[in-house]
RNA sequence: CGGUGGGUAGCUCAGUGGGUAAGAGCGCCGUAUUACAGGUACGGAGGACAGGGGUUCGAGCCCUCUCCCACCGACCA
C-alpha cells in the first residue's frame, strides 16, 4: 500500500484582493484559520443566507480530509440598528430579538448539515475586546473621538480600497447628519453614541454601542490572531464591510489581515415555472402557492425574503445543501422551488443505489466509515477494470477540490461514479446470489467506499433520509401480504387486479418494483 | 457613472497553466431487462460557447470593443 504524500500546493483559491487563483499555503504549516461574516440576527433566515456556511462547511471538511487542522469561525451580530428598531417594534429586548433568530439560525445549519463550525462568538461578548481595538487605533492616530462617536479616518489609511478596488477619493458620502463630525465623508463609525432607550456600553468615550465593522475585526484577532489564512463572506460584503474591516485590521496590527479574501456570489429569486420538464408535476402540484415572482431578483431580507424554516420543513435540509453545492461557490446562484425539487430528483438516483447496494451486499452504506484523510483514501487499483475506473473519477473529483472548492464539478463526478457502480451490478448481474463473485463483490464494496468517502466530502449522505413513516414493522407485514396477493394475481395473469393493487399503493406514496430477485417497495 | 461577478444544450450549471471528438443533472425520444409500470443500463435528439475585432499553427478559455443581466457604491442610501 502506497502512502503517496499529496503535493503541498494542490489546492488552489481564488483571491478577492488580488482577483486571481493562487497555491494555497496556510501561514502556520498544517494549520487553518478560517472566519465567515455570519448574519444580523434581526430577522429569521432566508436561503440565501445558507451559501457561505454551506460553502465552507465543504471547504473546511475537504481541507481536513487534505490533512489541514481547521477553526472555523462564524460571528453574530447581535448588536446593530436593525435589531434595536426590531426590538422597539415588538416590544421586546434586542437580547431577545437575537436570541430568537439565532436558534432559528442555528436549527436551519443544522438542518443543512452545516456541523463544522468551531466557533460562533457573538459581537455583545465581546464589548471588552472591540473597546480596546478602538482604543488601540485611537492611539496611534487611525481613529478619532467625535463628541461621542468614534471614526475611522479613512485618510490615514493610503492602502484604503485596495479589496474593493476603490478609492477613498472616488467615494463622496452625502452631506449632513453624522457627517457633520466626519473629516471627511467616507469616515465610518467604530463606536456610535447611545441615543436615549438604546442598548449600550461603557466606554472611554462615553455611553454607546460598536458599529458594524469593528467586531469583525476585533474577533477575528481575538480568535485567530493579528494575521490569519481565510476571510469569507457574501459578495455584497467587500465594500464597505470587508474593505473597512482591512483598513482597521491593517492599521491596528501593521501587518496582512488575511492571506485569502473568499467571497461567495449571491442568490437570485427565479419566476417558477422555468426548469424544464415539469408538466406531469405541475399538473398535480398538490402545495401550490409557490411565491411567483415575476423576474429575477436578489434574494434579501429587505424584498421579505424568509422563511427558510419553512423550505426546510418542505423539502429537507439535504436537498437544499445539494442544491447549493451543485454550482460554484463564486456564480450566482438562481433559486425557485423547481430547482430545490430537481436537486432532489438527482439526490434520488443515489438514495436508490444505496438501497440497492444494501440489497446486494447487505451493507448499510450510512454505516460505511467516513471520515477518511485523502492518503487514507488512496489505493491502488491493480489490474480490477471497475476500480481502475473508480480511480480516475476520484483523482478527477480531488482535482476538481483542488481547483478553488468546485463543487459543482466535484458533485458531476458522483453521479458518473454511480452510474458505474449501477452498470457494474448490471453486468455482473450481482443482484442475483446465484451469480456473486466474490471478487467482483469486493470490487464493488471497495467502489462504493470509495464513493462514500467522496460524498463524505461534500457532507453528503452522512444519514439516512427520513422517511415519512412506514418503517415499522405492521407495515412490513402488510406489505409482505399485499405483495403477495399482487404475486398471486401475476401469476394468474389478473394484470387487472395486480394493477389496482400497484396503483392503490402509489397513491398512497409507495412505489412498487418488480425485480428479477423479487418485488421491493419503497417510500417516496 | 464607478466597482464586482456573470452571459455555454429546453431548464439549472461544470468546462482543469488554450490543442485531435463541448460535459453533468433535470426534462424529452428509443432499445434491453420484458405483461405493463417503476428501477437500472445502453443509445439518441438538442449547443457553431452573447456579438465584433485581435493574438496564436490552434481559443469557450488570453487581449480589446460593444450589447445584455445581477449585485455593491460608506452604515439616519
Amino acid at each position: 500500500m502506497t502512502t503517496s504524500t499529496l503535493p503541498p500546493n494542490a489546492v488552489r483559491v481564488y483571491n478577492t484582493l488580488s482577483k486571481q487563483k493562487e497555491p494555497f499555503e496556510p501561514l502556520t504549516p498544517g494549520k487553518v484559520g478560517i472566519y465567515l461574516c455570519g448574519p444580523t440576527v434581526y430577522k429569521e433566515a432566508h436561503i440565501g443566507h445558507m451559501v457561505g456556511p454551506v460553502i465552507f462547511d465543504a471547504i473546511k471538511r475537504y481541507l481536513v480530509y487534505c490533512g489541514y487542522d481547521v477553526t472555523w469561525v462564524v460571528n453574530i451580530t447581535d448588536v446593530d440598528d436593525k435589531l434595536i428598531d426590531e426590538a422597539r417594534k415588538r416590544q421586546l429586548t434586542m437580547q431577545q430579538i437575537a436570541e430568537e433568530n439565532i436558534a432559528d439560525y442555528v436549527g436551519n445549519l443544522q438542518a443543512l448539515g452545516v456541523d463544522q463550525i468551531d466557533v460562533m462568538p457573538k459581537a455583545t461578548e465581546h464589548i471588552g475586546d472591540i473597546i480596546d481595538f478602538i482604543s488601540n487605533l485611537i492611539e496611534k492616530g487611525f481613529a478619532y473621538d467625535a463628541d461621542g462617536d468614534v471614526f475611522f479616518d479613512v485618510m490615514r489609511d493610503p492602502d484604503y480600497g485596495k479589496l474593493s478596488n476603490r478609492s477613498a477619493d472616488d467615494q463622496q458620502g452625502e452631506g449632513g447628519g453624522a457627517a457633520a463630525k466626519k473629516r471627511s465623508p467616507s469616515d465610518f463609525a467604530l463606536w456610535k453614541s447611545a441615543k436615549p432607550n438604546e442598548p449600550s456600553w461603557d466606554s472611554p468615550w462615553g455611553q454607546g454601542r460598536p458599529g458594524w465593522h469593528i467586531e469583525c475585526s476585533a474577533m477575528s484577532h481575538k480568535i485567530l490572531g493579528e494575521t490569519f489564512d481565510i476571510h469569507g463572506g457574501g459578495l455584497d460584503l467587500v465594500f464597505p464591510h470587508h474593505e473597512n474591516e482591512v483598513a482597521q485590521s491593517e492599521c491596528c496590527h501593521g501587518k496582512p489581515m488575511v492571506k485569502y479574501w473568499m467571497h461567495n456570489g449571491l442568490m437570485r429569486a427565479a419566476a417558477a415555472g422555468k426548469v424544464g420538464g415539469r408538466t406531469e408535476r405541475e399538473a398535480q402540484a398538490d402545495d401550490a402557492d409557490t411565491p411567483a415572482a415575476t423576474k429575477e431578483t436578489k434574494i434579501s431580507r429587505s424584498k421579505g425574503a424568509g422563511g427558510l424554516a419553512e423550505l426546510i420543513k418542505r423539502h429537507g435540509g439535504e436537498r437544499i445543501r445539494f442544491f447549493l453545492l451543485r454550482t460554484h461557490y463564486r456564480s450566482t446562484i438562481v433559486f425557485n422551488d423547481e430547482g430545490i425539487e430537481e436537486a432532489g430528483t438527482g439526490l434520488e438516483t443515489f438514495h436508490r443505489f444505496f438501497e440497492r447496494y444494501a440489497r446486494v451486499t447487505g451493507q448499510d452504506y450510512y454505516s460505511l466509515p467516513a471520515n477518511g484523510r485523502r492518503s487514507d483514501g488512496e489505493f491502488d487499483p491493480q489490474s480490477d477494470a471497475l476500480l481502475g475506473k473508480v480511480h480516475a473519477h476520484r483523482e478527477s473529483f480531488l482535482a476538481k477540490m483542488d481547483d478553488d472548492f468546485n463543487t459543482g464539478a466535484a458533485v458531476s463526478e458522483l453521479f458518473e461514479l454511480v452510474r458505474l457502480l449501477n452498470r457494474f451490478m448490471d453486468r455482473q448481474k450481482l443482484e442475483a446470489a446465484e451469480y456473486q463473485d466474490p471478487h467482483a463483490m469486493a470490487s464493488l464494496q471497495r467502489g462504493v467506499q470509495t464513493l462514500r468517502e467522496l460524498s463524505s466530502i461534500l457532507g453528503l449522505f452522512q444519514q439516512a433520509p427520513d422517511k415519512p413513516g412506514g418503517g415499522d414493522a405492521l407495515t412490513g407485514k402488510l406489505m409482505e401480504l399485499m405483495i403477495a396477493l399482487r404475486a398471486e394475481a401475476r401469476a394468474n395473469k389478473d394484470y387487472a387486479t395486480s394493477d389496482r393493487i400497484r396503483d392503490g399503493l402509489r397513491e398512497l406514496g409507495i412505489t412498487i418494483e418488480d425485480r428479477k430477485d423479487g418485488t421491493g417497495w419503497r417510500l417516496e
